[in-house]
DNA sequence: TCATTGTTTGACAACGTTGTCAATAGGAGG
DNA sequence: CCTCCTATTGACAACGTTGTCAAACAATGA
């Protein structure tokens, strides 16, 4: 019923606690014979390695540390990820962890420059992680992930390509946004709105261009007027959209960089007497629930958050297991899913 | 640029590496000389004792383990607590443990009774935490806490009474329940449905007796025909909902025993002629984004839930400084949010 | 046969901290 | 001034694992 070491598990099979060690991580030069025997007692006993023991006595820590701005967290939808993206983060990435006997410790952190660098140098101290993931808009902090590469912690960056410093994965914003836009034009839109995201992600800047791409594509001069910007936030989308349906010449047609901002302009389209999508198509980015059940349901980009959140973790434990440092760039799909909310230009 | 543990620190501040240790971890009985220098040298080195470590030296881990069921982080909403359910509690959790040096690790636990507490037991061995948060369905899982409380392993049950067996944390959802319906019944309401939650979830039925409750405080006579059942899910609100309106004497408000249901009861009504709160009155449980930026936003009843997870991190950090092991329960109270999903009988 | 090589096994140190206990210093009381 | 007690400090073992290296043994080739 007490503790069961490595030591207990060498004496019950009658053999050194080395020869334990190398069974329990699957190495080597291990005769099948004393392999099972070994096997056998770990299952009996219901050995299982003290990760704090591992840390200590050799290079691996067996942990990967998520590292998440506070302001993404907070019950808000201020990020304009929506809460779902932390949940399928963690999901995907601790599928990922587990199937390799990694656990995954997810850490939030906030604050400037200098004190963020320094918070982050704590965590790697007191945790000696094997690998570290950073999200947005953490993922996009050159200075930090510089001195992270420095001091040879293996990164990913989330949702940005890497660009040679560190392992991004990430989806082709440009494109999605191009995406979203091409599925307005096919369905015949001429004057298509959009409603950017929060600066201080570059997802924002690369859906816009691929808008404006798609509207080249399509032999559309792009209409600065058309442009708003937006901040992620309902309330942001509101006075967005509000503008660009006061126009004389207004849009038929909506690409809102998030979900919540799409919701917005859903309400305001009621208020200016347009049925959505009868008299406004709407698509927007993120795929939460709020886009699944609102009335009409919203046509949108889905990133592939735990897939790209799976990758990840699966990066870094090659990386680590390999002494690797090889910096390196990953693009997953992403996926257009449409609803209710676009339809044909009438 | 290199690792610097305590024996760096001790050498530069010209000291034994245990006052070091007394001096990072607040113990009594050295001189403030002593003292002030080990905190320079600890500033100046910028020394963060590693947690492994003092797992391995000591008798804590400075971590605790929050566990959740998988499906419950699963991005469907199945679970009736909505997906920033996860989000509060995580934040409320790590403010706490971030006050004092723990940290948080968060776990996702799935599987039946004995392969959980495998499972369990597993983590326990594996990570060795100073204590353990069960988020419902598990906070209820008695003979899994029996095992934790044999094991001397400090337990918060998140959302039920403990009765003797570890620390619960909570709020009173009968009570809650009541308040809800009472909202109502005080607008002049007397036939008010209801839509009962999960059966796996104990508050489901505590919030149904609370109803019950308030009916009879208001001398109004609980009918059967008006209670419907749920599973939490969007689908199972519409279900109720349809059943509950079709009836002769149909209800003029709703009590839902969350907001994913009360949405759909929001739409359902349009579908049958009915505006809200006009014709008919919705009170929900949860306050999420959801609720709040729906049309008309709802009425309902907020769970202190980062303050749980909060108090929840420092009872059991608390628990395993002292080395008490005192069952204890906790109740913590919730909230009536009026918007404008309710209004007087007409 | 003997040296050579490779495979299997184990002994032992090391990792960075804290718990224990002994040594020392400083103060109080006689 | 001496003794006793307490406050302060430090030496050292221990925690449970893995890395390193050497020993024992088996197989190979000359």
């Amino acid at each position: 019923m007490t503790k069961v070491t490595i030591r207990h598990v060498a004496e019950a099979a009658g053999v050194a606690v080395k020869t334990v060690s190398r069974v329990v991580n699957g190495e080597p030069n291990v005769t099948p014979d004393l392999r099972a025997r070994v096997s056998q007692a770990v299952e009996r006993l219901g050995y299982v390695p003290s990760m704090a023991a591992r840390r200590m006595g050799g290079s691996r820590s067996y942990l990967l540390v998520a590292l998440n701005d506070r302001n993404n967290t907070i019950n808000n939808w201020r990020s304009g990820r929506g809460n779902d993206w932390l949940d399928q983060m963690l999901h995907g990435a601790m599928l990922a962890c587990e199937a390799q006997g990694y656990r995954l410790l997810f850490e939030l952190v906030d604050g400037a420059s200098d004190d963020l660098d320094r918070k982050v140098v704590g965590i790697l101290s007191a945790l000696q992680p094997d690998g570290l993931i950073l999200t947005p808009p953490h993922s996009q902090n050159e200075s930090l992930i510089q001195m992270l590469v420095r001091r040879d912690v293996p990164v990913v960056r989330l949702g940005v390509p890497a660009h040679g410093l560190g392992i991004g994965v990430y989806m082709n914003e440009r494109e999605a946004g191009a995406a979203a836009t091409r599925h307005l034009t096919a369905l015949g839109h001429q004057r298509i709105g959009f409603i950017a995201g929060n600066e201080r992600f570059a997802a924002s800047e690369a859906r816009r261009q691929g808008y404006v791409d798609a509207l080249e594509e399509a032999g559309i001069a792009p209409d600065p007027a058309l442009q708003a910007p937006g901040d992620f936030t309902y309330d942001s989308g509101t006075t967005a959209v509000t503008g660009l349906l006061s126009l004389d010449d207004r849009p038929t047609a909506l690409v809102a960089s998030n979900d919540e901002m799409a919701l917005a302009a859903l309400h305001c389209a009621g208020r200016f007497g347009l049925s959505v999508p009868a008299d406004l198509s709407i698509v927007s980015f993120d795929d939460t629930p709020g886009a699944r059940l609102s009335v009409p349901a919203l046509t949108c980009i889905r990133q592939p958050i735990s897939q790209m959140a799976a990758s990840a973790a699966e990066l870094l434990i090659a990386a680590s297991r390999d002494g690797q440092h090889t910096p390196a760039d990953h693009e997953l799909p992403f996926s257009l899913i449409v609803r209710g909310s676009t339809t044909a230009r009438s």
